[in-house]
DNA sequence: CTTATGACGCGCA
DNA sequence: TTGCGCGCCATAA
């Protein structure tokens, strides 16, 4: 139901509903969070995750070349290595995901519809200028 | 107010 | 293929 959720007005919640909604096993891009999330920059998505709070599975955001992005707290990125592993998700010899295998193909359209977001358009081929994802 | 700093991503060498 | 530079923009100081 269009709740109209007071909460999608802070980006921040914006992005913590989507990774909410990340099953375990698969894995999202910080571009593809802030993509979906709308407005929204990777980099915003990446300083958002820094802050989760709990319940958000932080741990499968990770970087677009497939690894988990090295950070300050070095315990931080070991940790997150550890949860996905723990949740069936294999790294490479060079510490990357298969993202054929492991990576998120987002919420179903109903539920972006449902929560008030609206579906990233994909680039088409037609002159005319289609608007920018956004919140509604 | 200004400046510095990122859990990013893309373009280019 | 990898590495470096720059744009990005919310927060912190």
């Amino acid at each position: 139901m269009a709740t109209l959720p007071e909460e999608h007005e802070r980006l921040y919640e914006r992005i913590y509903l989507i990774v909410r909604q990340i099953p375990p096993g698969k894995v999202a891009t910080y571009g593809q969070i802030a993509e979906l999330a709308g407005d929204c920059t990777a980099r915003m998505a990446g300083y958002a995750m820094a802050a989760a709070p709990e319940g958000v599975p932080w741990q499968r955001v990770i970087n677009a070349q497939g690894k988990v992005s090295p950070r300050a707290d070095h315990w931080g990125s070991e940790v997150q290595r550890v949860r996905l592993a723990d949740e069936g998700v294999e790294f490479d010899a060079q510490d990357r995901v298969d993202f054929a295998k492991v990576r998120w193909a987002g919420p179903g359209l109903g539920w972006l519809l449902e929560h008030g977001f609206t579906p990233p358009a994909d680039p088409e081929p037609s002159g005319e200028e289609n608007v920018q994802p956004r919140m509604l």
